[in-house]
DNA sequence: TATGAATGAGCATTCATTCAT
DNA sequence: CATGAATGAATGCTCATTCAT
């Protein structure tokens, strides 16, 4: 995204462009098929200079990886009001993720391809990163169980499953929102709040969950 | 699995040999960190063998994905009775996905993960794979709601959201089944089918999807 | 040229239908760049039976240029009849030679191209049968000497050198004669005798050497 | 010659030293059979470093002619002086080519031998400069034509045949003067100016083609 | 006689990484 | 702070050649 400044500058500001560079590059190619070269000549440096900062290829897919994974759960944390109904604060989770995903799709392919598919340091981070995710969800439900005057509530096991079949759809989701023109992430959030908390069984029975009037909110794309 | 046989076989064994070796290396470091030294090793035939049956690392990795393809897809087409209702043949597909995901993990990494981060003609191939499964689950969507007598249906584009939204939620409980002990595939398929049909607001009020009583399949299917 | 016959043959006939071959490949690749492969799918045969009739690729080459040289050399020395006098005897020996590269190019670029650029033994081959050429010109250059009543005749360096000299403008002037079009062996072997016999000063004083007239040899070509 | 400098340098001077080492190696065995480890090897460097410098093989090989192209025509060129009479000039372009050729056999070896040999990148730019020597015969021709008075001077056709079986036999008596030891470049060029312009039949009546006496230009040349 | 199965050795090329300046 | 010069180690792929049948 615009032109990249040459020539001398401070050190954190060519840390971050070479860690767009970076994204770029492995969001598009994926760790392995990236070169050193490829990521020196889009960062506008010269390749040595790529390990000065940052010491070798590993810990570059790590930093980027990290940064990523901040932003997106930075993003979600940031769109939560926390003191809502469980399903307003999945809702509004939800809107976040969508935004975010669709506003980062290399960002989001790190994270959610290219990351995973590469050996133990890197699946390791974004196990953690999408664990924090799962167990933000499944808090929620574990809330609205709660809400729902139920004790005892869910079995632990059923809730982790729940939890993970909705960050699981959720992922799906955003890419399929990414690749379908004409989807925004307020519907994507909607169709997936539909499913998961109304479920097909209430859809077919025209009964679907409501997501609310958002009165000023008016982020851009949501 | 085992040693394998040395020495003169026909070509279509030593195919196999082949293709399987692939499905370790490839389901566990990708086509591009995968190397055919290490494949031919596995398959315990020399490199030239390789080329001379499989032309290359890309047909290779093309041969491998369609038939690991071919397999999942034929065991979910397999496990399913048509004439049931929609939801039991629902319940009947998400079995055998999770018997099959759970009994070749390698394989389904290869088409979940590896096939995906590599370029176009992969990704093309999985994309075709996925979204006949997709059309699949979008297809029974449909049904039930003809079922549930509804005229119009919901709309088209709902459909195949809620069909992208369960799709991903199984993909996300087959990892998650695989890398949680004690969870059978039975049970994620049942997880995933309260969660799909009933929905987590019916789950708070205790009204779950009951999942069929299974007369005398036995554990065959898992 | 012509299909190729399969199934059982006798050796002998095998064995041309290999060199026939390999004389287009070499022909066409060279020594190097020629494979075994493509060599016995040319000849109609599997590739362990060319190493069972011709040991190795080296002696595939080696014999290749013995057939070839052999058919070049008895091309040139059938053409010319013993009894006249040195002019004429040059004259129907470049006619033949013309005719014959002409007729066989891919021989003929084995000869002049292929052999001479590969390592030794093949190197020496062709030196041999180059020698052999340039020892009946330079004979015959004594010869006319010895007519033109010269003695002593010219110093031997010198008729070597000439002889060298002729050989190459030979060498040349096919490679011009196949490239041209229209230029047939009989216009190839004129303007050869005239450089070599009248030389360009006599040319230029309009008094070339004249071909004689060719009752009723009518070779096709010529 | 002589030990190569090891160490860092310049890049011009390395890919200097990269094509000295490609002259020697491909004028001894041709592009197919030299490989870039040996080139690498006598050029004192590391296979990379070639790669990085001159791309891929082919690139060098080109690289390698181009060089050697230019070296032999620009000695050629430089050799003869414009203003002289025809035969003069053409004496002087041969020596100046014989001279050439023997202190350069290895590039001859490439010019020659090795670039016809292999496929259509280097064969044509072989031709392109042969032609040019051709046409630069050819023109001598015409210019020697015209000085005698001839009106109509030869048929073009004829003239091409000519500058053909001239350069050809220049070519013959470059390997065969560098093979045969006592010859030196003025013999050779002597020797083909008589064979060339005064022609055998002259020769036998003992008129040949005098060369010029030099009066002040030394060893230098020849 | 003839071939399908199999391999050891080599080769062009790439890449992450270092060092002297 | 920044880079031009340089390389060790792999990697995909090919090829001449052998052997069991």
């Amino acid at each position: 995204m615009g032109a990249v400044r040459t020539g001398r500058m401070p050190r954190a500001v060519r840390e971050q462009q070479m860690l767009d560079a970076v994204v770029q590059i492995f969001g598009r190619r994926g760790h392995t098929a990236a070169s050193m070269d490829e990521i020196a000549e889009l960062a506008g440096i010269s390749e040595p200079l790529v390990y000065l900062y940052l010491n070798s290829k590993e810990d570059l897919f790590t930093a980027c990886i990290r940064r990523e994974a901040a932003a997106l759960t930075g993003a979600v944390r940031d769109g939560v009001r926390p003191g809502l109904s469980a399903d307003r604060q999945l809702w509004e989770g939800l809107r976040a993720f969508f935004t975010h995903t669709a506003r980062h799709p290399e960002g989001w392919a790190v994270l959610h391809l290219q990351a995973r598919t590469h050996g133990e340091p890197f699946a390791a981070e974004i196990a953690a990163m999408r664990a924090e995710i799962v167990a933000f969800v499944a808090e929620l439900i574990l809330v609205a169980a709660r809400e729902a005057h139920h004790d005892p509530a869910l079995p632990e096991r059923d809730v982790a499953g729940l939890a993970e079949a909705l960050v699981g759809a959720a992922e799906s989701l955003a890419a399929w929102a990414n690749a379908t023109p004409g989807v925004t992430s307020r519907q994507a959030a909607a169709t997936l709040m539909n499913f998961a908390w109304a479920g097909l069984g209430d859809l077919m029975e025209n009964r679907p969950w409501s997501p609310p009037v958002e009165p000023a909110r008016g982020q851009g794309r949501g």
